[in-house]
DNA sequence: CGTAGGCTTGAAAAGCGTCAATAGGAGTGG
DNA sequence: CCACTCCTATTGACGCTTTTCAAGCCTACG
């Protein structure tokens, strides 16, 4: 456990629960007060599976990682992509026992904080609480916009779509350069995050870049040509998001 | 603006509130006292609309609604179904600008409540709050669901499961009689829910009644004959719906 | 170098969509 | 009570998107 000082890791929360709330400085300092440990889980590591029984929420401080589901074909399904900032596993936590997985895609340092701190937060400060209900609410959006990207849209808008997605929030986390970045995915899992197959995903990231939508100098190098076009051609409104005007622009 | 009473309209939501906390005398009397005004919706009329500024939140007193999003080709997502006692709207009114629509599939009676005097409530009432959280989080679990039963499974799965959840959540909401049913949707809503046509919706409900796992005496009257067999073809854990275990048993 | 994981590509099959036509039931107005 | 209309359900034929299966290739890494 270490205590909240100048430069704690938990600025990354403070962050982010400021973005949709006002916050006063009573509230931050209760935020940076949270006891918290710091864990780096490599590639591929699981903070929680399915079906157990979560016992710790926690904050990505750095790294990428998804929630997933397995189907009964033994395929699986990918239902976010998380990245700095994000609040992850806070359903499982407080819900008992946990509905998905939450898998590194990279190695991710993760501040973790016992859930019941984090009830008595929300208790104690109502803006605070006010905040995380607010942040899982977004979350509830995205999950609604991912629900009609893998029900309505052929392939290729799907992978646009996510591509924007990826994109946008890059650079609402502080990560984006331009419309330049790392896709931390493989094909198979861009497939379990659209409901296609791999070998589909190849195919149709390859018609993108053929269509001259992006532009890649390796396979998961990401160059955006034109932002407006593809997020025309991804059906992509930024609105499910819910970011606030004094955030970043779409444009871009 | 009515008072509360003894037959308030809105013990229905403290019914919903309590289902996975324990809430005090005040804490009820707290939820009764909120202000509210009743309104009756018909079928097909929206209580929000995507895109519009949504200034109140509601609970379902009866009738059936669904939340739905639009694609750019046209077609429709649905990404929720809900009953008596369920929350809606509140993610569209805290949110400011609505992300989805909320469409009633039969006549409804809704109690429509201030979105800031929820927030007032939350913020005075933490276990109010927090029962609410949680029925923020549960929703997000049952979207997750979603996600993968469009994204990863086959029609033949994807209705039986959607068959599933509704007969237990119907269970649940203190409205169902045995397995039998009245599906308040038409085939093309069944396929906005699931992400197929109406006619791929068509073949395969007939499918299912023919292999006997359900029956039906007209098109929307669903007889689950063997629910232990229905489930296991939808591919169905209800665990994702984070029901206590005071409520009422899966098998039935 | 040698192995493993990820990317790429081709050919064929399958599942689901599209188009189109028919039928039944509920409500409406004469 | 009948004619009319609209909405929903149903079914067939055909086509297209995506999957499946399979093979080869590249690159990082030990």
């Amino acid at each position: 456990m270490n205590r909240a000082d100048r430069h704690s890791p938990l600025e990354t929360l403070v962050r982010t629960l400021s973005c949709r709330v006002d916050l006063d400085k009573d509230d931050r300092s209760a935020i940076l007060a949270l006891p918290f440990t710091t864990k780096t889980l490599e590639r591929h590591h699981y903070l929680v599976r399915e079906h157990d029984i979560a016992t710790r929420s926690g904050v990505i401080l750095s790294g990428y990682a998804v929630r997933s589901k397995a189907v009964a074909s033994g395929e699986r399904q990918i239902v976010s992509i998380h990245m700095k900032g994000d609040l992850i596993d806070l359903q499982n936590s407080l819900l008992e026992k946990s509905d998905h997985s939450v898998q590194m895609l990279t190695t991710c340092e993760i501040a973790l904080i016992p859930p019941e701190e984090i009830l008595k937060l929300a208790s104690e400060r109502p803006m605070v609480g006010r905040a995380m209900w607010l942040e899982t609410l977004v979350d509830g959006s995205v999950f609604r916009e991912w629900i009609v990207n893998v029900g309505r849209r052929d392939a290729r808008t799907r992978i646009a779509h996510l591509l924007c997605e990826f994109s946008l929030r890059l650079k609402v986390a502080g990560l984006g350069k331009d419309s330049n970045y790392e896709l931390p995915m493989t094909q198979e899992q861009l497939g379990d995050a659209t409901g296609l197959t791999s070998v589909h995903v190849n195919r149709t990231i390859k018609a993108l870049e053929r269509e001259g939508l992006i532009e890649r100098s390796d396979p998961r190098a990401i160059h955006i040509g034109d932002w407006r076009k593809l997020a025309e051609v991804g059906d992509f409104d930024s609105n499910y998001l819910h970011l606030r005007e004094n955030e970043p622009a779409l444009a871009g």
